[in-house]
DNA sequence: GGAATATATCTTGACATCAAGATATATTCC
DNA sequence: GGAATATATCTTGATGTCAAGATATATTCC
C-alpha cells in the first residue's frame, strides 16, 4: 500500500479502543515528531561516535566553528546558542579542554569572563566530523523526495514560529541547527 | 510576511556564510524536528509536572492505561513500549511503586518475572493527567490548520516507515504515542 | 568614589539514564 | 533428567544534565 500505518498508528489504534472519546489528532503529530526525532537522534550518534564526540561535544565543537574565525565564543554565548545551563556549558568545556580540543583564554572585554578557543586540532576535528554528520543527515532524510522536505520544512517553519515570535522566551535559546 | 525566517533559517545561514560548500537541505528538516520536539516536550512537562509526574512516569502510567483492563505489563512489555534500558525502568517502576501508583506482582506464567499492576490511585491519576496532556497537546498543535496536520502526518508517516520497516530494528522499540 | 545591584562563570548535590554484569528461573536439546 | 543456553529483572558504576548557590568582576546610581 501507498502509506501503510507506522508504530504511532498502533499505539492510535490502542487508545482509540480503550478511549474512543479522545481526539488522537494532535498525538498523531506530537508522538510522530518525538519518534523521528529519536531516530535522527541514534544515526547522528553512530556518527558522532566515529570521532569520539556525542551530542554535547559536537554541539559545542559546531558552534565554535559556525561562528568563523577567529573561532572564540563566551561560554555565556554558547550557552545562549545551545540552550543548556551554565553547569553543564562548564562540564562541557572541562572536557573538551581536557582533551585539547579548545582552550580557555581570558576575555579582554570582560575580566569576569573567558573566551573559548577552537584549537587547531579542534578545528580539524570537528571540520573532518561536520563532513560525516552532512552525509548522515542527507541519509536520515532521503526517504523524502526534495519536494516533500520543502512542504516539511515549510510546515514545520510555521510552527515553530508560533512557538519562537508569539512570546518573548524566557529561556535561553538552543541552537539545533546541526 | 507569510512565512518569517526561524531560529533555524539563522543559523543555516550562519552556516551559509561560513562553509558555502555545505548543502544545508537535510539540516533544515533534523534541526526543525530537533527544535520542535523541545518546544513540545517542554510544554508537556508543564503539564506532567502539575500531576507530580515528568516524562518516565507518564511514560509508564500511560502505557499501562492503554493496555486496557486489567492494566498489568511485565517490565519486559514496558520496556518494549518505551525505549529504555531494563536499569532505567526499574528503577521508574521503584519510584512509581514507592508514590503508589503501581505494584509489583508475582507474574503467574513465568516465574522469572513480575507484572507492573497499576493501582486505583494510579489510574485515577494518569487519567486526569491523561486529559490535562490532550488538552496541550492540541494547544501545541494549534499554529497549523487541520488540513496542514495532515499533510504533515502524511509526511512524517513516511520517513518514520523507512526507518521502521526496512531492517527489522534490533533495538526496542519506543511508544512515543502518548 | 562607594554602595547596591547585575552579570559571568564555576561548584555542589541530586537525579535520570545507560552499559555491563549479576542472579534467578525457563527452555532446549541431547 | 541434566547440561547448556536463553530470558527476565535487578544492581552497579559512570555520565550528562539541572537547580541553586558561591565567587569574582562590572555597572549603576547616588
Amino acid at each position: 500500500m501507498k502509506h501503510p500505518g507506522d508504530h504511532v498508528d498502533r499505539i492510535l489504534s490502542d487508545w482509540n479502543r480503550e478511549r474512543p472519546d479522545l481526539d488522537l489528532g494532535p498525538m498523531a503529530v506530537v508522538g510522530r515528531v518525538r519518534r523521528l526525532n529519536t531516530f535522527f537522534l541514534r544515526g547522528m550518534e553512530e556518527t558522532w561516535a566515529e570521532f569520539d564526540l556525542n551530542m554535547a561535544s559536537f554541539d559545542v565543537l559546531s558552534t565554535l566553528l559556525r561562528a568563523g574565525p577567529p573561532y572564540s565564543l563566551s561560554p555565556g554565548n554558547l550557552i545562549a546558542s545551545t540552550m543548556v545551563t551554565s553547569g553543564t556549558m562548564t562540564h562541557r568545556i572541562d572536557q573538551l579542554e581536557r582533551t585539547g580540543m579548545v582552550r580557555r583564554e581570558k576575555n579582554r572585554d570582560d575580566g569576569r569572563g573567558v573566551v573559548i578557543h577552537l584549537t587547531d586540532r579542534g578545528r580539524v576535528l570537528i571540520e573532518q566530523a561536520l563532513a560525516a554528520h552532512m552525509a548522515t543527515q542527507a541519509q536520515l532524510v532521503s526517504s523524502l523526495s526534495q519536494s516533500e522536505q520543502d512542504t516539511l520544512v515549510e510546515l514545520l517553519r510555521k510552527m515553530l514560529n508560533a512557538f519562537e515570535t508569539p512570546t518573548p522566551s524566557k529561556s535561553p535559546d538552543r541552537s539545533h541547527g546541526a
